[in-house]
DNA sequence: CCATAATCCTGTACGC
DNA sequence: TGCGTACAGGATTATG
């Protein structure tokens, strides 16, 4: 499941592999995949015809990669989510479709990047890009000041060098809500899902239902820099590969699965003091911690 | 405005 | 063996 370092990923490999190379035929397979432009997945296509990225960006778990200047449309980036299961992937040379391949992008020296996309919440659109307000890079990967529409919202991920830590912190003690609930909230913090909130909370010994306004602000502080600390050391390995849905665009998995604490370890002994680690049902998911480490809290 | 529930989707794992 | 069901979950949309 990619989340923030599992992007960065197929970022880093995109902008390898991907860019100034021009777009001699594009072709979006599945409507579903381009639900998010409103020209249809022809039209998305054919906007892509004779076109190279210069840049590919990263905020959260959302990815662009920007189109070389046209006058009439330089400020605009091919949007890409990968949702549950999408991948990017660089053929050398045009390969046999994968099953579940929705889109290709064939390169006029011969080669393609796929889009492969099983559970289809992933998607690709056309957006202009919009300034940012505070003027800093909209993401890692550019030094533009701009991000597409539908990512103005999303707040800067815990990579980004222009977030203001302490501000994220001061903001989730405000919230009258669970502490997992607010690292899950993009508009809070980006980049973190289920896998590096639950890993987060196990290495800050913080219990995920702990509520956010009546946690220390050294707890919560702890907690975004564990957070920090997880996806850099996980995005050192490449991401988590937990399911196999995850793979760079070489198609190669991450190796971060053999370091998870608490994610997906239900029922084994914590590595810090042996007590086993439960699962609960939490946001229709699931929650992984320890129950000696993370203790819960008196309410709720 | 804020918090939370429902929703989209497909493959896998399981119980009967 | 096969069928039905639960489960995985990111982010938008709808609801309270």
């Amino acid at each position: 499941m990619p989340e923030l370092p599992e992007v960065e990923t197929v970022r880093d490999g995109v902008a390898r592999h991907a860019l100034n190379r021009t777009i001699a035929r594009a072709a979006v397979l599945s409507d579903r995949t381009s639900r998010r432009y409103l020209g249809g997945r022809l039209a998305l296509g054919d906007a892509l015809h004779d076109r190279r990225f210069d840049a590919a960006v990263r905020r959260g778990k959302y990815l662009w990669l920007t189109l070389d200047g046209r006058a009439d449309d330089a400020d605009t980036a091919l949007l890409v989510h990968l949702g549950m299961s999408g991948q990017l992937l660089v053929r050398d040379q045009v390969a046999d479709p994968a099953r579940h391949l929705r889109a290709r992008l064939e390169f006029a020296d011969g080669g393609a990047l796929d889009f492969v996309d099983q559970r289809t919440f992933g998607y690709l659109t056309l957006e202009p890009l919009v300034p940012t307000p505070d003027g800093a890079p909209g993401g890692l990967g550019s030094d533009v000041a701009g991000v597409p529409a539908p990512v103005a919202h999303i707040a800067r991920d815990l990579l980004d060098p222009a977030l203001d830590r302490a501000a994220v912190s001061r903001r989730i003690r405000t919230k009258r809500t669970a502490i997992k609930r607010a690292l899950l909230d993009q508009t809070v913090v980006s980049g973190v899902g289920n896998i590096y909130a639950d890993e987060a909370l196990w290495r800050a010994r913080v219990h995920p239902e702990r509520a956010c306004d009546e946690l220390p602000a050294r707890a919560v502080n702890r907690v975004l820099a564990c957070a920090a600390e997880v996806m850099a050391e996980a995005l050192a390995q490449g991401g988590t590969s937990f399911d196999e849905l995850y793979v760079n665009v070489n198609g190669a998995s991450g190796y971060f699965t053999r370091f998870l604490h608490s994610y997906g370890r239900e029922g084994q002994p914590c590595s810090r003091c042996g007590s086993l680690i439960v699962r609960e049902r939490f946001m229709n998911r699931s929650s992984y911690f320890c129950p000696r480490c993370q203790r819960r809290p008196r309410s709720s």
